[in-house]
DNA sequence: CTGTTAGCGCGTTCAA
DNA sequence: TTGAACGCGCTAACAG
């Protein structure tokens, strides 16, 4: 074990002056020397080297970020729920691009009302960061129209602004999904809505199309919104509806966490109607029947999100409003390709 | 949709000079209107309030954290892959503290080989954070000593340098998951171990320690050190271990992803010995047999860390360096309850 | 009570 | 090639 200090907390950091003295040059040339040092003799840019690493000089990023029109070189990200596997992987991902191009990401808190994402979204403005990458709640955002700052959405819209972004092709996931079930010979299928309102109402879009395309008609009764996004909330609704006189024989559940929900209902009740879900999740080929998702590449969502801001907050990308989307793929595993059984068939509780 | 103007991204922030102009006054009453109000006449107070709501003012935090001797009002985080849930809900708790008291969570990119882990730290540091959360990678940490920034390291304690760490008691959750096995009747348990040093070593000497107090020689054969921390390494070791001439009984998985690739393995093989694994995560109560888990409170961790770094950084705390270590509990669900199988029992493949 | 001023650490002029 | 001086936005210390 090294020799310890007790709590030493008040080492000043050493700055471009001390530099600058101990190596006995002015300040000027130092920066120089820092900041690639073209215009410098060899010699003297040696001994400013020098006297950088004997005094452990970092160049300090926040003084560098009050220059004169130059922006900070960190992102923010704002998200819900990190514990959700599909947010962390956005932020796994964002930041990897970030950190590539040496820009730091700055988490705000984010707080479940739309009150709180506004509140979190002007710390992190307040913070000088150079870009916004936001997967905004419902709340209206034009208060960012006059930040000053490339904001860049990721998963879903915003209203109130026009700016990039970048999003899953729900629509055509939701019909892929359903054209999958219909394509078993499902008639009756229920879809599980979770309460957010861009993504899970194109899916429903999808859903509506692909019954349209194949000729047969939504029974609305299938069409459940569920009051919360929660696995509670969808399995509770699984349970009422397989309890149902003419349940479905097929669910398409619209996000991972309602997946869950409804595979947790199914195994108490010991009912297997086909089950496809959107969003892949880890484990999903390991449950008693895998899980068959709709499932898109959300490390890219992220990386593309962080690829976009970044070129926006450095200026080489001008271009207008972008909006790119993502495709989505079937993963067939199984509960997906259950063939509809007749009420009468299924198995007693 | 509102008016929409084509990208104005050099709309300057308004200044504290730009409200002390527009409301008449100083620019040191602004200050100090915008700080709390104490010392400012009331009449006074409300034309800069009407000023910077006209302008829409915000505070430059940058700025602020130039201010001679204070710090910003940012912490770091620095960790492994978010994608894995212990992390993410490490980064998602201590957010949560940290923003409710006004601070913002900086990410650093965290690459995987420790030298990338100490650039990012630097970086970190450049950015004049009030103070750090290391997950620690292997290397030394020394070169934080004199960075002048409080540090508390989560999970696992760094050599090189004394500072907080908050952890869980992973000798003792070692010792509690092999207990249980060991009550079961197994007496033959293999213990699959990541390639961490720290944690999984605790966890190995908790296994060691209850074999002695059952009075149990530990088979070496069956310490199994992966060369990696993933699902796969552990699937490939325990099909290697099962279908050896003597397997074992029962298997301690040490981490959350090592106990996926068990059970993954486990299933393929059709083979059901006992299974613990070391940290909770999310299905394990779904799947075919429900996985039993040695687990602890982790969002406490992260909790944990957060406020002792708040403290720290503000001066609050000056005790001694602190080690908080978190208790583990044991979770039953079946797969740890399975009673011991002589070889012969098994199903075939 | 309020206005003014001096830095904080750095990059960028402008001279020398 | 190098040094000195100014300003970024803000707070604290000092006058008035």
């Amino acid at each position: 074990m090294p020799e310890t200090f007790p709590t030493k907390p008040e080492v000043a950091r050493p700055t471009m002056i001390d530099v600058a003295r101990r190596a006995g040059v002015g300040l000027g040339t130092v920066s120089r020397v820092v900041n690639g040092g073209h215009g410098v003799r060899d010699e003297t840019a040696q001994r400013v080297r020098a006297a950088i690493d004997e005094l452990g000089f970092q160049r300090n990023e926040v003084a560098r970020a009050l220059r004169p029109g130059k922006k900070s070189t960190s992102l923010a990200l704002v998200l819900g729920d990190l514990t959700n596997p599909f947010y962390a992987t956005i932020a796994k991902s964002s930041l990897e691009v970030a950190g590539q191009s040496g820009f730091a990401v700055v988490l705000g808190s984010v707080d479940e009302d739309p009150e709180g994402e506004k509140r979190a979204i002007q710390e992190l403005v307040s913070r000088q960061v150079a870009g916004l990458m936001i997967v905004p709640d419902q709340g209206d955002h034009a208060f960012l129209q006059g930040a000053g700052v490339p904001v860049v959405f990721v998963d879903r819209p915003a209203t109130g602004i026009d700016a990039d972004i970048v999003m899953v092709d729900n629509e055509g996931g939701g019909k892929l999904a359903t054209d999958h079930l219909l394509a078993q010979g499902h008639e009756r299928i229920a879809i599980l809505l979770a309460p957010s309102y861009y993504t899970i109402g194109r899916r429903l879009r999808g859903f509506r199309r692909a019954h349209r395309a194949a000729g047969i008609d939504v029974d609305e009764s299938l069409v459940i919104q569920l009051p919360e996004g929660n696995a509670e909330a969808a399995e509770k609704a699984t349970r009422e509806v397989m309890l149902r006189a003419d349940p479905p024989t097929a669910i398409f559940a619209s996000t991972n966490f309602l997946t869950e929900g409804v595979l947790r209902a199914l195994g108490e009740l010991g009912q297997e109607p086909a089950v496809v879900g959107f969003d892949d999740f880890r484990l999903a080929d390991m449950l008693p029947t895998p899980v068959t998702v709709v499932a898109s590449d959300i490390a890219e969502l992220g990386r593309s999100a962080a690829r976009l801001l970044l070129d926006r907050a450095s200026g080489a990308d001008t271009r207008p409003p972008q909006r790119i989307v993502l495709p989505c793929g079937l993963i067939e595993r199984g509960s997906g390709e259950r063939p509809p059984r007749s009420a009468g068939e299924r198995n007693p509780r």
